[in-house]
RNA sequence: GCCCCUGUGGCGGAACGGUAGACGCGGCAGACUCAAAAUCUGUUGCCCUCACGGGCGUGCUGGUUCAAGUCCGGCCAGGGGCACCA
C-alpha cells in the first residue's frame, strides 16, 4: 500500500484551494461574520516555531468557523517598521527597505507552505506608503481632536554615538555599541493623550469577558487607578509644595518630604547649589527604564529646606531630593512615612531618619509594636497620631482629608499610573511624523494633500544620530501656514502606532480612506485575536486607545477592537553546549549538530559529549532554534501543525521535540491507512439502520467525538480536541467488524474533525472516501445527542476519603440504592472491619463517601 | 524593586471541590519478518507483596471540608511585562 506523500498532497491541495479561491472574503454577506486574526509578524527573515504555533491556532479557528457556516475574514500582513532593519542597515550596509521586503517575500513563501486559509489579496506591510499615509492622516486628525500634543520627555542618550537608545540597547546602564554610560536627556516630543481615556479604558475591561482574566488584571494594574489626597506643605522658603498620597492616614508617621530630581523646585534649588546639580546628574545616570530606576540604590540629597507638618506648624520635616520619586506620577513629590511604605523605610534606614509606627495590627500594643526590615502595610488601628488614635485606616484617611480640605489646602483626587503615550522616535525606519516646525508659526500640520510624507530612498546609515535628520533634503520644507522656510519633524512614530489600527485596515485594505466605514462596521470587532502574552499590556492597550480615537474622529462606531483574546505560550527547546577553552568554559551548539545515541548526547558524528541544558524560549543567543521549514520538509506541514496543537495547552509554553514530530507523522500515516484500507464501505450518504453491540459502540464514539471536538475547538482547547480524535481513531481500530455504513460514518467523522487541523491530509482522505466536493466546502458535522449518552456509570466508593472500591450503577440511580450498594462492597467491609459507619455522603453519578 | 502567570509519572500533559495520571511521547514484553524498518497487541506513577491486598504520591508548609491538584494563608523555584525589542 502506498504511504501518504505529504509533500505531493500539500502542494496539490494548496493549488486546488487557490484555483477555487476558497479563502477570498466577500465583505457583504448574509452569513454571520467571524473575524479571526493573529498578531501580524515582524518580518525578521524566517518564520520561527512561535509563528507556526500562532498561525496554526488561528488557522484552525478560521477553518472551523468557515465549516460552521460563518463568513470568515482571516488576513495576513507585516509589522514592517522597526529597529532590526535599521541595525541591518548600519551593520551590513543594506537598504532597510530592500532588506524588509526581501524578508517579507521569504516569510510569505514559508507561511504559504503551512497551508493557511488566508485571504492573501488583503496583505499589506506597515512600511508601504499606501499604509502609512493613512496613519499620517489619522495622526493629524488626532492632533486636531486634541489627542496629540507636544511635550518634553526623557530619552536614553548615548554621549559617544550621539544617538538615542532603545531600552533594549542599554545594557547595565551602558550603550550597547559604544559602551558609554547612558544619560537621560530631555527632548521635545509628540504624545498621544491616552490618559483622557484612563477611566474609560479601565471600566471597559469589565465588558471584555472573553479576555483572559490575567490580561485584564495586568491592564487594570497598569492603568493603576488610586484614590488619594493631594495637599500642600508650607516650606521654610515660603513656598507651598503639593504632594499626593494614598495614605494620608499615616501623616503623623511622616519623617521627611521628598522631591523628584526632575521636580521644578529641584531645578530651581539647583540654580544656587552646584552639589545638587551633581546629584541630579548622578540620578540621571540611570536609563529611562522603570526596572532600572526601581532597582537602583536609593539616593537622597538634603536640600536644607524644611516643611511644616500640616497639623503641627512647629514640627519641621527635612526636604530631600530622592531618586525613587518619579516626576511622572502624582505631583512628583511625596511625604515619606517609613513605617508603612517599604521604599520609604529603606530610604529612612539609609539616611538615619525616624521610623514611627502609626498603624498597628488589631490587638497589638502600640508601645511594643516595632518594625524590623519590613514596613507594615496591613490593616489596623491608628496610634501615636493624636486625634486619629484608635481609628481604623479608612476612617483616618477620611478624617485627615476632611480637616485639610476644610482649611483649603487639600483635595481628594483620583490618580492614575498610566502616562500619556510618547510616540516620537528618533529612528529612520518608521512612519514619518507629518508636522513642520516653523520659527514663527510653531508646529504646523502638513496639509492632507501633501500626504504621504515618504521616507527618502537614500538614507545614509553611517552617520551618527538619526539618518533621517542627517538627510540633505528631507527636513527642509516651507511652512504650510506662512510659507517661510521651516523644518520637518525628523522623528518617526513608535511602531506600536502601526499595530494600533492595522486590524481595521484589513476590513478593506483597498479603500482610499484610512478605513472603509461600512466594512469596518461590518467586520469589527475582531472575533478572535490570538498572540503572545508578551503583548498583554502595551500593544493591546494602545489598540484599545486608538480604536477610541478613531471613534472620536468618526472612523468607527466601536470602542473595543478585540471581542475575544487568546494569549499563547512560547515555544521552547533544550539547550546544548560543549566544553571549550573559553572563559565561560562552554559554548552553545545547535540542535541540528547534536545526536542522541544510546549512551548519551554527542556532537553529530563524533564522540564529543554534549551537555543538555534546560528547555528555554527559542533564541539565537542560546542557539536552541529549530527552523520550521526543515521540519516541514521532513514530516509535512500537517504533522507539524498537529504537533503544535497536541499535548500542551495553547496558553502554556511548549517544548519542541523531534520525537514528538515523528509521532505526529506516524499518526498522519495511521489516519491515511485507516481510510484507504477500509473495505466494504457503502457509497457516501448510505443510511444507518438500528445498530447494537460493536457497531453501536463505534457510533457512540463518533458522536461523542463530534460533541467534544466541537466544544474544545470553540474554546481553543486544541490539545483536548487532539486527544478526542486519538480516542476516536483508537475506537475505529478496536471495532473492525462494525457495519459498513457505521464504519463510513466513523471514518468521515474523523476526517471532518481533523479538517481544520490537518487540512491537506483531510482533503486527501475525503477524496479517497469517494467525495467530489472539497472538504473545505463541506459543513462541520453535527451529532445525535442520544448517542453521546452512557446508560451506566462507575461510581467510586470511599471510606474516610480513601478509595476502597467501586460500583457500577444506572445513570441517575437513587441515593438510597447507591448507599446500599456501596456498603455491600468487599472493599468497604474490609475497611470498616465491623465498625458502623457514622455518616454516608452520596453524590449521585459521582461518588459515595463513608465516614467511619 | 513592582505587576502577572506557572509548578502533577521518565517526558508533554488530563482531571464541574468528588476514582489523580485521559490522550500522546518514551520504555518493557509479545505477534508479524530470514532479519530489520514499518505495523499490530499487551503493559507501564513509586514502594511492600508470589498473590490477595496495602502504603505513599500533584513544588514546600499550615488551614477549611465528609472529600483538596483544585479553595484560603505563608514560603520556594521558574517564566512574562515594566512604557524606545516587537
Amino acid at each position: 500500500m502506498a504511504r501518504y506523500n505529504a509533500k505531493e498532497s500539500e502542494q496539490r491541495w494548496q493549488a486546488a484551494w487557490n484555483a477555487r479561491q476558497a479563502f477570498l472574503t466577500p465583505t457583504d454577506s448574509t452569513k454571520p461574520k467571524a473575524y479571526v486574526l493573529e498578531m501580524f509578524p515582524y518580518p525578521s527573515g524566517r518564520i520561527h516555531m512561535g509563528h507556526v504555533r500562532n498561525y496554526t491556532m488561528g488557522d484552525v479557528i478560521a477553518r472551523f468557523r468557515r465549516a460552521q457556516g460563518f463568513n470568515v475574514l482571516h488576513p495576513m500582513g507585516w509589522d514592517a517598521f522597526g529597529l532590526p532593519a535599521e541595525n541591518a542597515a548600519r551593520d551590513g550596509g543594506v537598504d532597510p527597505r530592500a532588506w524588509t521586503y526581501a524578508n517579507i517575500d521569504a516569510m510569505r513563501t514559508e507561511l504559504k507552505a503551512l497551508g493557511l486559509a488566508i485571504d492573501w489579496t488583503r496583505e499589506f506591510a506597515t512600511c508601504d506608503p499606501d499604509y502609512y499615509k493613512h496613519q499620517q492622516k489619522l495622526f493629524l486628525e488626532f492632533y486636531n481632536g486634541d489627542l496629540v500634543y507636544r511635550h518634553e520627555a526623557d530619552v536614553n542618550w548615548d554621549p559617544v554615538d550621539l544617538t538615542v537608545l532603545a531600552n533594549e540597547q542599554v545594557i547595565d546602564g551602558r550603550g550597547w555599541r559604544s559602551g558609554a554610560l547612558v544619560e537621560r536627556r530631555k527632548l521635545s516630543q509628540w504624545f498621544f493623550r491616552i490618559t483622557r481615556y484612563s477611566e474609560e479604558l479601565l471600566r471597559a475591561l469589565d465588558g471584555l469577558d472573553r479576555w483572559p482574566d490575567k490580561v485584564r488584571l495586568m491592564q487594570k494594574n497598569w492603568i493603576g487607578r488610586s484614590e488619594g489626597l493631594r495637599f500642600s506643605f508650607q516650606l521654610s522658603n515660603g513656598e507651598a509644595l503639593d504632594v499626593f498620597s494614598t495614605r494620608p492616614d499615616t501623616l503623623f508617621g511622616a519623617s521627611f518630604v521628598a522631591l523628584s530630581p526632575d521636580h521644578p523646585l529641584t531645578e530651581e534649588l539647583a540654580g544656587a547649589d552646584p552639589k545638587l546639580v551633581d546629584f541630579i546628574a548622578q540620578c540621571r545616570r540611570t536609563g529611562t527604564a522603570e526596572a532600572a530606576i526601581e532597582t537602583a540604590e536609593k539616593l537622597g540629597y538634603d536640600t536644607g529646606l524644611t516643611a511644616a507638618h500640616p497639623f503641627d506648624p512647629g514640627w519641621k520635616l527635612p526636604v530631600l531630593v530622592a531618586n525613587f520619586v518619579l516626576m511622572g506620577y502624582g505631583t512628583g513629590a511625596i511625604f515619606g512615612c517609613p513605617a508603612h511604605d517599604q521604599r520609604d523605610l529603606d530610604f529612612a534606614r539609609k539616611y538615619k531618619l525616624p521610623v514611627l509606627p502609626v498603624v498597628v495590627p488589631e490587638g497589638a500594643d502600640p508601645k511594643e509594636f516595632a518594625l524590623a526590615d519590613a514596613a507594615y502595610v496591613g490593616p489596623g488601628r491608628l496610634a501615636n497620631s493624636r486625634f486619629l488614635d484608635g481609628m481604623d485606616v479608612e476612617s483616618a484617611k477620611t478624617e485627615v482629608a476632611a480637616r485639610l480640605e476644610a482649611r483649603g489646602i487639600a483635595k481628594r483626587t483620583v490618580n492614575y499610573r498610566l502616562r500619556d503615550w510618547l510616540a516620537s522616535r528618533q529612528r529612520a525606519w518608521g512612519c514619518p511624523i507629518p508636522m513642520i516646525h516653523c520659527a514663527t508659526c510653531g508646529a504646523v500640520p502638513v496639509p492632507e494633500s501633501d500626504l504621504p510624507i515618504k521616507l527618502p530612498d537614500d538614507l545614509d546609515f553611517s552617520v551618527k544620530g538619526s539618518p533621517l535628520d542627517a538627510h540633505p533634503t528631507f527636513k527642509h520644507a516651507n511652512c504650510p501656514a506662512c510659507g517661510g522656510n521651516a523644518l520637518r519633524d525628523t522623528d518617526t512614530l513608535d511602531t506600536f502606532v502601526d499595530s494600533a489600527w492595522y486590524f481595521a485596515r484589513f476590513a478593506d485594505p483597498f479603500t482610499a480612506d484610512p478605513v472603509n466605514r461600512e466594512a469596518v462596521n461590518y467586520w469589527l470587532p475582531v472575533d478572535q485575536y490570538i498572540g503572545g502574552i508578551e503583548h498583554a499590556i502595551l500593544h493591546l492597550l494602545y489598540a484599545r486607545f486608538f480604536t477610541r480615537g478613531m471613534h472620536a474622529t468618526g472612523w468607527t462606531r466601536i470602542d473595543e477592537p478585540f471581542a475575544s483574546l487568546f494569549t499563547q505560550g512560547m515555544v521552547c527547546h533544550e539547550t546544548y553546549s560543549v566544553a571549550d577553552d573559553s572563559a565561560t568554559g562552554s559554548h552553545y551548539v545547535e540542535p541540528v549538530d547534536v545526536e542522541k545515541r544510546g549512551d548519551g548526547t554527542f556532537l553529530k558524528g563524533t564522540d564529543v559529549a554534549v551537555t543538555v541544558g534546560p528547555s528555554e524560549k527559542m533564541s539565537k543567543s542560546k542557539k536552541n532554534v529549530v527552523a520550521p521549514m526543515g521540519m516541514i520538509d521532513s514530516y509535512g506541514a500537517d504533522a507539524i501543525r498537529w504537533f503544535m496543537l497536541s499535548d500542551s495547552p495553547p496558553e502554556r509554553d511548549t517544548d519542541w521535540s523531534e520525537t514528538g514530530a515523528e509521532g505526529c507523522w506516524r499518526f498522519v500515516q495511521r489516519i491515511h491507512r485507516l481510510v484507504v484500507e477500509a473495505e466494504g464501505l457503502p457509497l457516501p450518504g448510505a443510511a444507518i439502520g438500528e445498530v447494537s453491540g460493536a457497531a453501536l459502540a463505534l457510533r457512540q464514539a463518533a458522536h461523542r467525538a463530534i460533541a467534544a471536538v466541537t466544544e474544545d475547538l470553540g474554546n481553543l482547547r486544541f490539545n483536548r480536541a487532539v486527544a478526542q480524535i486519538y480516542t476516536l481513531a483508537n475506537a475505529i481500530q478496536a471495532h473492525p467488524a462494525a457495519d459498513g455504513a457505521v464504519r463510513r460514518e466513523a471514518l468521515e467523522t474523523v476526517v471532518k474533525l481533523i479538517g481544520p487541523m490537518m487540512p491537506h491530509l483531510a482533503e486527501s482522505c475525503w477524496e479517497a472516501l469517494g467525495h467530489t466536493v472539497l472538504l473545505v466546502d463541506t459543513p462541520w458535522p453535527s451529532f445525535i445527542e442520544a448517542l453521546t449518552k452512557a446508560d451506566s456509570v462507575t461510581i467510586a466508593v470511599q471510606v474516610n476519603g480513601k478509595r476502597r472500591d467501586e460500583i457500577i450503577a444506572a445513570v441517575n440511580a437513587p441515593e438510597a440504592q447507591l448507599r446500599e450498594a456501596a456498603l455491600a462492597t468487599d472493599g468497604v467491609r474490609r475497611a470498616l472491619d465491623g465498625k458502623a459507619p457514622k455518616k454516608v455522603i452520596v453524590v449521585p453519578n459521582r461518588i459515595v463517601n463513608i465516614v467511619a
